[in-house]
DNA sequence: GAGTGGTCTAGACCACGCA
DNA sequence: GCGTGGTCTAGACCACTCT
């Protein structure tokens, strides 16, 4: 390891290191990485430090590691990330499974909302994809999901043949490359418009929780905005502060 | 350290084993624990070993770790404990610091809310706090708080005399030895009552969010549930999932 | 300078998954 | 039985804080 500048712990380099290799695609989604006493060797340190870099991508979720095995790239699968980011749940505890349903998607230019969001510059282009999620069958959540066109090249091509995943963090790994490590949320509520009642099925003048979520990537990109609109009367948004 | 019975690491016993402590009190809060070398003789494991053990309680946020001085306690400060839990943020990203004002506190029996909600037995009695939270000076949230009498012996002194600090989690942790470690919080869109409109002057019918959120102590105990009615034309809930 | 936590190393052994 | 990650140890040195 050559030492930087500045003071920056080996293990933090190490971590530095293989968070580019990971983002530049040198093992893919659930491929395996090299065992530690390979790293070491090739990084030249020893495997304890190796060890606190790799204990460190773990816990924020970027790999696996599994006794007796290895260690993996962390995968976004259907129920991983459905559980890690959709924090809709049944008042008390049981964990609520969505379904989507009614994808329409549209590419345009990308309004003053979206470029503040996403950080875009004057004159670029955004894919909308709005869809309804029914939890139990029954409409619950409204998404309007916004896209940078300029990262999603040819997402037109998704739309077609019903090849929209429920999760879909796990495409955006796969096609794209691009991993969503972090997620910020703001909420508010909001009393339910014309369609929102017709979609959700809601009385005029219901309150709907309306939520704001910025994907960011592995490399710190804002990556998606997704506003949320939901049905709150039979399900909560649930999260635990600590 | 003894063994016990079924496998469990060095590391994970000396963490339980200094939880305890913490809980019994052995070392208050803001408190300096013994020096590694120190906890590792008397324990009889080596140094690394409470490393690890201390490294997990400080990611637990149960102690503080500074280099050249010492392992503290970890103390529910006014800043800390009110960024730590209270989510109310500016849209965009600023955060808002709260006041509270007319408290009313009452002692009566446990309705069949409150017993679910911390698991009391039938026949307890509770402590409900009534306030009001303003930013910058304007109500932006009604807060019921419901603590079970047996936990609080006594809490009716710190009524008078605006003895109530703006961060209770401090009051709990300095009078009663009880540290809030975590909180479960579950959210909906509701919609004003007469009684929310005129504490927080909003128009009738309006759209608020509301909290549950249910604290959690170091032993696992829930101490606390704190019903939140918030006004959120100014100021959002803010949370990043990663 | 003394004492604390933070980093880094080297090596032994354990628990697990698999062939 | 082999290779993997997980635990535990011992010791050297570094960075920070206070006296």
């Amino acid at each position: 390891m050559d030492e930087s500048p500045r003071y920056r712990p080996l293990y933090q380099q190490v971590y530095d290191v293989l968070v580019k290799q990971i983002a530049a695609g040198e093992w893919g989604p659930g491929e395996s990485l090299p065992s530690e006493q390979a790293l070491a060797g090739r990084l030249n340190v020893s495997q304890g430090t190796v060890r606190k870099a790799l204990d460190a991508l773990a816990a924020d979720n970027l790999i696996d590691r599994r006794q007796g095995k290895g260690t993996y790239v962390a995968e976004h699968t259907q129920e991983r990330a459905l559980f890690r980011f959709f924090r809709m749940a049944r008042p008390g505890g049981g964990r609520a499974l969505p379904t989507s349903t009614g994808e329409t998607l549209k590419r345009r230019a990308a309004r003053p909302a979206d470029a503040a969001k996403l950080a875009l510059e004057p004159g670029a282009e955004v894919y909308e994809l709005n869809r309804v999620r029914l939890i139990d069958g029954e409409p619950a959540v409204l998404e309007k999901i916004v896209l940078p066109a300029a990262l999603f090249a040819g997402f037109e091509r998704f739309e077609r043949h019903d090849t929209l995943p429920n999760a879909l963090y796990a495409l955006y790994q796969r096609e794209y490359g691009l991993n969503i490590v972090s997620a910020q949320e703001e909420l508010r509520a909001d009393t339910a418009r014309k369609d929102d009642c017709r979609r959700l099925k809601l009385a005029p003048g219901a309150s709907l929780l309306h939520i704001d979520r910025v994907a960011i990537s592995l490399e710190g990109t804002r990556v998606e905005w997704r506003a949320s609109r939901c049905d709150t009367s039979r399900f909560v948004y649930a999260v635990t502060l600590s």
